[in-house]
RNA sequence: GGCCUGGUAGCUCAGCGGAUAGAGCGUCCGACUCAUAAUCGGAGAGACCUCGGUUCGAAUCCGAGCCAGGCUACCA
């Protein structure tokens, strides 16, 4: 029975217009799946859409539609993009289905009976205009002024239900002590624990403003707090809360919850802690990447200059996808601090690695088989030479980068091994000695040594480039079969078919602006 | 205000106690011509933010400062 794998991106706001943000962190968490499933491991890919609270039932009455359209609406674009930018998820979750709303009442009933939950007063700054509170910390940024309509701020009190998080701490802080991974990376856990240390409050989990929400069970009037609702997901996907799905339990506890650097609270002390309390084990790692900013500057809805979709259909139209997903990937703020997007990066990224390493090392290699070897792996005497051992050695280098989600590295990894081809090729110049017929047995060594590193590296690139990698392997001899046998030295086996191959034609110039 | 990061080649970054400080990209020179005007080699290029301390030895550890960024409880 293979090993499971699973992964989660938060699960968007349906309010919120797709963008890169939203595109970013669902392609890393793509590029990891896929690479698992290249493994051989049984992997879980969840996302979906979080669909319920005030500003949703505000944007429908606004559009003149029930919540309940304007959900569906806003949640078939977020689908739709997934199947633009390919991502392979095996579960597109959202909030107001049937079977998550049902589970969310169930967890938070149990959350109650282990004495999770307490009834409280909760007062703060009361936006009226917007029917919403503001942190402490925001009202006063705002000099206590609304940030929408200038008025000022009432203070308010309302009953709710809270979870009792502080109850949680010492458990919180063995936690952290004994996984020092369990928040990624170092930067970031740093952070949290330091607000640790200031000590933790009870959240207040339910609402009585507004009405678009999972009904509290057993007290009507108080809605279920987008939060609580939204992490739930996470095993309701699964079918944790009502025993559902027990052919998905094996999924849980998922490897890695990755999210953005603005809701990292969220998931790596209030999500372990609600799942403490309903005796379920804990996530292993909380990944959370930072943002991008555009062309030097922060993204902002006033300056106007999100990356958002029209946008990113256009680098996918003038560079093709796997240009996008490559670009992302590999120079996306996967670390704690941001990046910038530039649209000149971008063109040379894709032209010094996808073209002339990836695209002309693929296409060298193929062009003098076919010439050499009438387009046939040819016989390599000398058994692989140095080449098997090293292949083998970067096989195991990516598997390791991969299982830590060092994503960066595991291309890194791939690059490396179509570099060392390309110096190789120079060094011993098979062309030169293919005029010589005395010395085609030589020839074809050095060949055959290139061919099949270049179709494993191939093979290390599928879960980052989906589209070409494709064309790759069927070009180099279209070897099948599970992982071990792809990942293998000599799989190309001597007489496939080889065909020259073009994978990532030549862009001229960097679109301006 | 509090807390947390980072400041290393033109650019993006790696190195985080030990030899002349590295990679990729860009630039310049050379080689080659199988390949997508690609590739390979070489060169140039750095007070490793500043000041002080610890040490036989500091880019690396400690302290102070400067600069940039982040987090501070409902936007990827």
């Amino acid at each position: 029975m293979p090993a499971t794998a699973s992964i989660t991106t938060p699960i968007y706001y349906v309010n919120d217009r797709p963008h890169i943000g939203h595109v970013y962190t669902t392609t890393l968490c793509d590029a990891w799946a896929r690479a698992m499933r290249l493994r051989g491991f049984d992997t879980f890919f969840l996302t979906g859409t979080d669909e319920h609270g005030v500003k949703v039932e505000k944007s429908a009455a606004a559009n003149g539609v029930s919540p309940q359209a304007w959900a569906d609406r806003n949640a078939a674009e977020f689908e739709a993009v997934l199947r633009l930018f390919q991502q392979t998820n095996d579960d597109f979750i959202r909030t107001t289905q049937p079977r998550h709303e049902r589970q969310v009442q169930l967890l938070v009933e149990r959350l109650r009976a282990a004495g999770a939950l307490a009834k409280g007063s909760f007062e703060g700054w009361y936006d009226e205009g917007e029917e919403t509170y503001l942190t402490e910390t925001k009202a006063k940024e705002c000099d206590y002024r609304s940030p929408v309509s200038g008025r000022p701020l009432v203070r308010a009190r309302e009953e709710n239900w809270y979870f009792r998080l502080s109850a949680f701490a010492p458990r919180l802080e063995r936690l952290f002590a004994d996984h020092p991974d369990f928040v990624r990376p170092a930067a970031r856990r740093n952070e949290v624990l330091g607000r640790l240390r200031e000590g933790l409050q009870d959240v207040p989990i339910t609402r009585t403003n507004f009405s678009w929400g999972i009904p509290m069970p057993g007290d009507p009037g108080h809605v279920i707090y987008v939060w609580i609702d939204a992490l739930l997901n996470y095993v309701t996907a699964l079918g944790l809360g009502d025993g559902s799905q027990p052919e998905r339990n094996r999924f849980w506890p998922a490897d890695y919850h990755v999210v953005g650097k603005e809701i990292l609270w969220f998931h790596a002390v209030i999500w372990p802690a609600m799942l403490m309390a309903l005796e379920l084990p804990l996530p292993k790692c909380v990944y959370a990447h930072s943002f991008w900013i555009s062309e030097g500057q922060k993204m902002s809805k006033s300056l106007g200059n999100f990356i958002d979709l029209p946008a990113l259909q256009g680098y996918v139209d003038r560079y093709g996808l796997d240009a996008l997903r490559w670009f992302l990937v590999t120079r996306g703020p996967l670390d704690a601090t941001d990046t910038d997007f530039r649209a000149a990066a971008f063109h040379d990224t894709y032209m010094a690695e996808l073209v002339n390493t990836v695209g002309n090392c693929s296409s060298r290699v193929s062009a003098m088989i076919g010439k050499t070897f009438d387009g046939r792996m040819p016989e390599d005497p000398q058994g692989g030479g140095e080449w098997p051992a090293r292949c083998a050695a970067a096989v195991r280098a990516w598997e390791g980068h991969i299982d830590r989600f060092e994503l960066v590295q595991a291309t890194g990894v791939a690059m490396g091994l179509l570099r060392e081809v390309d110096g190789f090729i120079n060094r011993t110049e098979p062309f030169k000695l293919a005029k010589d017929p005395a010395r085609r047995g030589e020839v074809g060594s050095i060949l055959a040594q290139c061919a099949e590193t270049v179709r494993i590296a191939g093979v290390l690139l599928e879960p980052f480039l989906p589209v070409k990698t494709v064309d790759l392997a069927a070009a180099f001899g279209g070897v099948g079969g599970d992982w071990a046998q792809r990942s293998r030295w000599g799989a190309l086996t001597p007489g496939r078919g080889l065909v020259k191959v073009a994978l990532y034609p030549r862009v001229e110039t960097a679109p301006a602006g």
